[in-house]
DNA sequence: TTGTATGCGTTATCAA
DNA sequence: TTGATAACGCATACAA
């Protein structure tokens, strides 16, 4: 691997200035022999650009980061789908940060913004702490907070509405006729858990539904311990007759528990799950599930954030997505969905709307 | 956004040369007195080095970047999951590409290699182009390979064994006494889709099974059109008792039509898939599914390709991952696997080895 | 139209 | 132990 031809090797070889190399390559206006020249030694030479260089005088990457939890959870990699191609298209390379939910990961991204080493960052915190915020208002490059932020924080956001997420679910299972309706959380120091349980109890508020601590249960946000949490939500109330679950993988779970249990999914218990990926289509029953919007979510932010390194300065602006109840066969199938053929297919696509 | 602070704000601040600020920062011996200057001055005014200049020092970016077909393809998410940690490990940043399949943004990925904005690159490509290997030969920076490339290609690459891999699935269908085995496979013209069908009729040839052409289907590797190329299998041999798919995506499409189509699984069809992907586990009937172990291959590169990084010069080397059947309830359910609760519990987790 | 010289922010060499 | 200075590869203001 030899060292690559730089502009002065080029310059030496067509017998012309750095300056005029540069010109050319840049595509300024050069006398027809002067190009010529420079690029046939160009060519000869297999000259590529060197991109550190350019990035150290002109202030630019062309790099944005993508900073999330997890790179296993499947809403994240919804959002990664759609930013991707939006930053692609317009000439940006994506560098991508997985935190593992470590706070102290996430502070360290933000910190290395101050490196330049990207034009800009969509981060997606699972909590945002007050040293997020300091870091935030000090940040050197653009940043899109994708998730809630405090009123008033000075920064890109877009927002999910789990809030009316949650309402649309539980008032499509309180329709069916369901009034034992449990709630299977995710942490409640996580900015979703928090949101999801304060709107569980909102909804049933409304409802006139009671709010019976035995029908929440927290677990994390993963199938094996979501299936615990139900499986203890059931032993505390055996006549549950549906499950609002804080996310698909939980929801996964909780169909575990209760095929293990005898239990029929809807006839006996309905489950809804929540940011509706492709495991709710792909499970069976398939499931219901609250959309949160997250490619969406990150179509947005990309936008924004090229918005924002584009444009310049404005100010900053913050973009909401409604939810979307998706219908599929484990709320709204026959009695015994495990009975039915062809339930999924009759349910999917059927969509309520906010 | 004001300009960072540099070096040489340091040393105006603490009244010392930019000389001793670098050393200081980098841990060279200096004074006491020193260092406590410099580590105040950078202190106070937040200071934050630039990566790109310190890339240009010292030709390393700490970045690497993988190159795949699809963000959307499970099985490069499962190499990407896998790939993230080792790096981060290794303190390097990773830099994503998707190039749709489309073989000229290979070749722009491999091109811009020589930009020198990563130091090594991983690529799984879906099929490899002479371009692909002349530029291979010519590459300014370490590459590895994930999928096969031809003998004597001076380059590392870790490659599945798919042919096997098919072998083990058509084995364990015909052990469990099906005869008329269809395949369902993606393009031939992929590296793939072309290995996997050379399989299937090697594997039939040697199980002294007739090799038909109307068991064969060819769609792409996703699952509507997957599903597609059942229907007309369904349609030309009714009888078919097996499905070999050449993905998972394939096999959920499989699933869905012969579900349509009022057949059990696996009573009248047994279904097997291939990556084993998180869809294999969340479907219903849980599917059977070759893995050809995405996350192994991904780790062996990432490992390999650091290996080089801080190794430097050695022999290629080649890693072959073997194949893995996972058997669940598509192939060894109740024969129909829709009427038995608790099947998918039964089955998962067995494990049939290479 | 072209070349010289300077700076982007570091690291590293060489004298002092 | 420290400071002046030269790269790293490129872009550009200015002079020729």
């Amino acid at each position: 691997m030899a060292d690559g031809p730089t502009i002065n090797t080029i310059a030496e070889r067509a017998g012309v200035s750095i300056a005029s190399v540069s010109r050319v390559l840049n595509g300024l206006p050069t006398r027809q022999e002067t190009v010529r020249k420079v690029m046939a030694a160009a060519d000869e030479l297999g000259y590529v650009r060197n991109a550190v260089a350019r990035s150290l005088k002109s202030r630019r990457t062309h790099q944005v980061a993508f900073a999330m939890a997890d790179v296993g959870n499947p809403a994240y990699l919804a959002m990664l789908r759609e930013i991707q191609p939006v930053l692609k298209a317009a000439g940006y390379r994506l560098v991508l940060h997985s935190t593992d939910a470590v706070v102290a990961d996430e502070i360290d991204v933000l910190h290395s913004l101050g490196e330049r080493y990207v034009d800009g960052l969509i981060m997606s915190p699972l909590r945002v702490t007050g040293q997020h915020l300091e870091m935030l208002a000090a940040a050197r490059a653009p940043v899109v907070i994708i998730g809630s932020v405090p009123e008033g924080t000075r920064v890109d956001n877009v927002r999910a509405d789990s809030r009316t997420g949650v309402r649309l679910a539980i008032d499509h299972l309180y329709a069916l006729g369901r009034r034992r309706i449990g709630l299977v959380n995710g942490p409640l120091d996580t900015v979703p858990g928090a949101a999801r349980g304060a709107a569980y109890r909102e909804a049933l508020t409304d409802l006139g539904l009671p709010y019976d601590e035995d029908l929440v249960r927290i677990g994390d946000f993963y199938r094996a311990e979501g299936g615990r949490a139900v499986a203890e939500l059931l032993d505390r109330v055996p006549d549950v007759d549906a499950l609002m679950c804080a996310n698909d993988l939980i929801a996964l779970g909780a169909l575990d528990v209760l095929r293990a249990a005898g239990k029929r999914v809807p006839g006996d218990v309905a489950v809804v799950g929540m940011d509706d990926t492709d495991l709710a289509a792909a499970s069976w029953p398939a499931l219901s599930s609250v959309s949160l919007g997250s490619a969406e979510r990150g179509k947005a932010a990309a936008e924004l954030l090229l918005d924002r390194l584009q444009g310049g300065d404005r100010e900053p602006r913050v973009v909401t997505v409604p939810p979307r109840l998706v219908v599929r066969a484990s709320t709204a199938g026959p009695p015994d969905a495990a009975a039915g053929h062809g339930s999924a297919e009759r349910a999917e696509g059927r969509e309520g709307g906010a």
